[in-house]
DNA sequence: ATAGGCGTTGAATCTACCT
DNA sequence: TAGGTAGATTCAACGCCTA
């Protein structure tokens, strides 16, 4: 187990599943250490003489509605101390998931918002071979739903944008995905052969989640960790992972299929990036690099032209400013990417002046 | 308009639009005197400042004053209350159907629950044409959810199976349903050629909701009628209809469009059945599903090889993308299928990866 | 007539960084 | 902390126009 402090504060049990009740066990954990929060907290409302039930003596004498509503009402007290201790243990960018469906997500989505958590999309799990309603009474129940939120509103996440498009052949991601229940190998079983988890997850969606809101060396947490699928995809994709259970059994079903899972190579687990995360070029530097020379015209797609000043500015007609300023200006527009708008002439060609920023970029290391 | 009168009680204005709150409507009219309720209430979408498409054109977001409320509490109050009012109004046997986002849907659901309604089934609308994210920063939010409850929990309900079978090619229907959103001559426009209505639902829509959940001559109410596609649907499907609206110009647009209606017009009822194509399968599903593993090496037809990587791309020597652009860069063609071009050993042979699309595609049906 | 190109549009909680 | 600016970012469907 490998285990990290934060500034004297307790240690973070990294690679290990923590035996006990997931509320008190995430107390006890530092502070603003946990970079996602995967959950997938149980749906059965079997709290009754359970824990998290103050008064267990009026059971007996109110009516069924009463009933109901209590059961709701202890459902939320249990579902709103869970998702605030969680959210004590996320960093200032850290963001939560969590899975269910139509029995317990409301109450959960509704416990998100009022904690404080702002939600960035609900996700659809679209199971493509979802167990048919046999009684033909309701719709065959065909689908999960996932809550995605941040800590907090306006908080920053972590989005590998272009690595999820990739993953959908070149087109973004959508909020419903489509993936199979966990079957065959994958699913666990048992000494008798029984399934060892009633709900275990599949390894592929997981792998969706992490490689969208996670980088590589991020600490990820389940604190509803079964039979330990968050911690055998974390540990596949070289992040480190903490579980938290309070069934021995489960313990050790997740613990030896952690054992034999291994960790890809170093280069596959890099993701396509974006333009945004490579490093920023001024216009002016291709100017002071002479890749441009002041006095040299750019033009626009109508070929409307510019001028190149010796401060990396351009003047056009009345206007000065930014490649951007100008561009913008140009088009009546709020803004303008002035990277992908003005070319210069080489050769008599026209080029986009953000070839010139890719070759100083690739100079630069 | 016909009316009916229930006992004595205050007559139900059956096929025609009532205008005013619709909470304080619905406390007027008499009780269990509907058979279902659809409802599409403000969705709270809390937007902030503009947001522009990518070709620095505006998104025309829905800015309307009927959708804002100060706080989550204020929203909810308002929630309990209709719900209240629209439960007083059902049958025993009625059932409600309420549509939302993930701004809403949960403190929605939250309150069907907390109201004593029984949640049958939670179904989602996947919009096969959804406005995109264009910033890149979050999942394209390409479905809406709708709660489908019935009145109490064990109240019967009504439920066409067989239709909704034969609706789905005779198979048993999902909680799932992917169509089109309002678009083209359905969508009603005013005088200006604009959009009569913000969030106009799509017809087919409804259709499926009344054909699966109502007979003909039931009594459906929609207490946010807007332009009225609900009354529209329940005309054409031999339905009595009830809508509450209290903006006055969305009241005229829906009663014009409503002397239009054919009952039994099963031509005006644009559903659209866009083709099954085969389901695109990305090359990532293949690694997200475990058939491929990140770090594995595929070959090219004179063993080139490329590695691929966590998010379904491959990387050979200083190329990186996706199966086609790696497969492109190396024969230095302007185009290649990636499925055909690359193999993966298994025992000892070599396989196209195209066989495991084909496996893929099999299982996804 | 028909195919194809181009422009428009849709319930959207839609930026990051530096000063 | 607020303000200013660089600069990154879109998919499917429909209607209109031209070749």
């Amino acid at each position: 187990m490998k285990t990290m402090t934060k500034s004297g504060a307790a240690a973070l049990p990294l690679n290990s599943i923590v035996s006990g009740d997931c509320i008190e066990v995430m107390r006890s954990l530092p502070e603003a250490s946990v970079d996602l929060i995967f959950a997938d907290p149980p749906y059965n409302l079997q709290l009754k003489g359970d824990l998290h039930r103050p008064d267990n003596s009026r059971v007996d004498a109110v009516d069924d509605a009463w009933d109901k509503f209590d059961t709701f009402a202890a459902y939320d007290r249990f579902t709103r101390e869970w998702l605030a201790a969680a959210r004590r243990l996320l960093k200032p960018h850290g963001a939560i998931w969590v899975i269910g469906s139509y029995h317990n997500i409301f109450r959960v989505g509704a416990a998100l918002q009022d904690a404080g958590y702002w939600i960035l999309n609900d996700v659809v799990w679209r199971k493509s071979n979802p167990m048919p309603n046999f009684r033909g009474k309701r719709l065959t129940n065909a689908h999960e739903t996932m809550i995605w939120a941040s800590k907090s509103e306006g908080a920053k996440y972590t989005f590998n944008y272009e690595a999820l498009k990739a993953l959908n052949d070149g087109v973004q991601m959508r909020s419903d995905w489509v993936l199979p229940i966990c079957t065959g190998h994958e699913r666990l079983k048992d000494e008798r052969g029984e399934k060892a988890h009633p709900t275990q997850k599949p390894q592929s969606l997981l792998h969706r989640v992490m490689v969208g809101c996670t980088k590589p060396g991020d600490v990820v947490l389940d604190p509803f960790f079964g039979t330990g699928t968050t911690g055998a995809v974390a540990k596949m994709l070289g992040r480190d992972w903490i579980g938290i259970e309070r069934d021995a059994g489960y313990i050790k079903a997740a613990e030896a299929r952690l054992a034999k899972v291994r960790k890809y190579d170093r280069d596959a687990l890099v993701v396509s990036t974006s333009k945004r995360a490579e490093p920023r070029i001024p216009f002016g530097q291709l100017v002071e690099r002479g890749l441009l020379r002041p006095g040299e015209m750019l033009v626009n797609a109508r070929g409307k032209q510019a001028k190149v000043r010796a401060d990396g500015t351009l003047i056009a007609d009345d206007v000065r400013g930014s490649i951007h300023q100008v561009g913008a200006a140009i088009e009546g527009a709020p803004s303008c990417n002035g990277w992908t708008y003005w070319s210069f002439s080489r050769d008599g060609q026209k080029v986009p002046i953000d070839l010139l920023r890719q070759q100083l970029r690739a100079e630069l290391g």
